[in-house]
DNA sequence: AGGTGGTAATGGTCAGACCAATTACCCCTT
DNA sequence: AAGGGGTAATTGGTCTGACCATTACCACCT
C-alpha cells in the first residue's frame, strides 16, 4: 500500500501515461496545460509543476503561445543535468584532465587498429574524438563528451602535446 | 548574447547559487518558499516550480509543514529518473556494463601495486570499489559510482566472475 | 522538569486574473 | 479562386490571494 507517493510524482507519471496512451510520438504536441488540468482533475499550477520538470529534463519542449511538444530521445538532457551536478561539487579542476586521460586511455587500449589515428595526430581534438568514437558505446561517449565540454569551458588548450600523441602511436 | 534562457532555469540556477552562497551543507534547511520568493523577487508559484524540479532530481527533500532540506549527493535520484525514461525505449543496457568495464580497466592499468586487490578477489563489489579508489580522482570516482548505481538498479549481479578477477591478478 | 495544548510557520493545492507570444481563422483584395 | 493581412482565439508565463494539512515551536500547566 505505497500508492501514496507525492501527488507531484503521480502527476508526472499521469502525464507520461497519458502521452503513451494517446500514442504521441516525438514531435507531437501534447494537450495544453488547461486541458491537462481538466483531464487529470488537478489545477493548472500542479500541471505546470510537472511540465516544467519534464521540460527541464528535456522530455518536452514548451513554446510560449505555441504549446508543449514531445522531444526526441536524443534531445534529452538528463545526462547534462547529471554532469552539471557532478562537476559543480567540490571536485577539483585537475580532476577533469585526469578523468579525460583515464577515459581516453581505456578507449585507446581497447582499439585493435591504431592506424586510423595517424591522420589525426596533428589535431588534439580530432585525435581524442577519434579514439572515443571507436568504442561504439553511446553512454561512454556521452560521458566523455560532457566531461570534455566542461574541460573546454575552462578555456584549456590541448590535453596532449603533439609529441605525446606521436609517442602513443609509436608505442602501439 | 544568449543569457536570455528560460526564467525557469534561471530560477533554478539562482536557488542553487543561493544555497552555495549561504554555505548550506547537506542536511541543512533551505529558506521557506515564501522567503525564497521574496529574496529572488519572484512569485511563490515560480519558486515552487523550481523547488519541485530540484526535489524530483533528489537535490532537496521537502516535508509538508517542515520545510525543504538539502540532501546528500548520494541520495540523488537522477539515476532512477534516467532509468525510468531510458528503459522504455531501445535502451542500450549493455552500454552500462561496457562503460563500467572501461572505467575499471583504465583504473586497473594505472595501478602500480595490484597486491592490495588479492584480499578482495572474493567479492565483485569490493574488488571493483578498491580499483576505483586507487585512482584518487574525485570526479572519476563519482562518475563511476553513478554509473554503477544505475547498473545496480537493474538488479544485475556480479560484473565479473571470480575466475575473471583471479585471471586479472595473475596477469599482472 | 516534563508533558500538553495552542499558535505560528511551512508546504500543498486551488481559483482566478492578466500579460505575452503564437496560432488559427475569416474577410478582404486582387 | 488564391493570396495576404488583420483580428480573435488559443496557449504558455506569471502573479495575487486564499485556504487546508502538517509540522515545529513555545508558553503554560501540572
Amino acid at each position: 500500500m505505497e500508492k501514496k507517493r507525492n501527488a507531484f510524482e503521480m502527476n508526472i507519471a499521469a502525464i507520461k501515461l497519458m502521452i503513451e496512451q494517446d500514442g504521441l510520438v516525438p514531435g507531437d504536441r501534447i494537450p495544453s496545460e488547461r486541458e491537462l488540468a481538466e483531464r487529470l482533475a488537478i489545477s493548472r499550477p500542479s500541471v505546470r509543476e510537472a511540465l516544467r520538470t519534464l521540460a527541464y529534463l528535456g522530455i518536452i519542449e514548451t513554446r510560449h503561445g505555441g504549446g508543449s511538444f514531445l522531444l526526441n530521445r536524443d534531445d534529452h538532457t538528463y545526462i547534462q543535468i547529471i554532469a552539471q551536478f557532478l562537476v559543480t561539487g567540490d571536485s577539483k579542476f585537475e580532476d577533469l584532465a585526469g578523468t579525460l586521460r583515464l577515459l581516453e586511455q581505456s578507449a585507446f587500449n581497447q582499439m585493435t587498429d591504431h592506424t586510423i589515428l595517424e591522420e589525426h595526430v596533428g589535431s588534439d581534438a580530432a585525435f581524442r574524438e577519434t579514439i572515443i568514437s571507436t568504442v561504439k558505446n553511446d553512454l561512454f561517449e556521452r560521458i566523455w563528451r560532457q566531461v570534455n565540454a566542461f574541460y573546454q569551458s575552462f578555456g584549456q588548450g590541448e590535453l596532449y602535446t603533439r609529441a605525446e600523441r606521436e609517442a602513443l602511436l609509436k608505442r602501439s
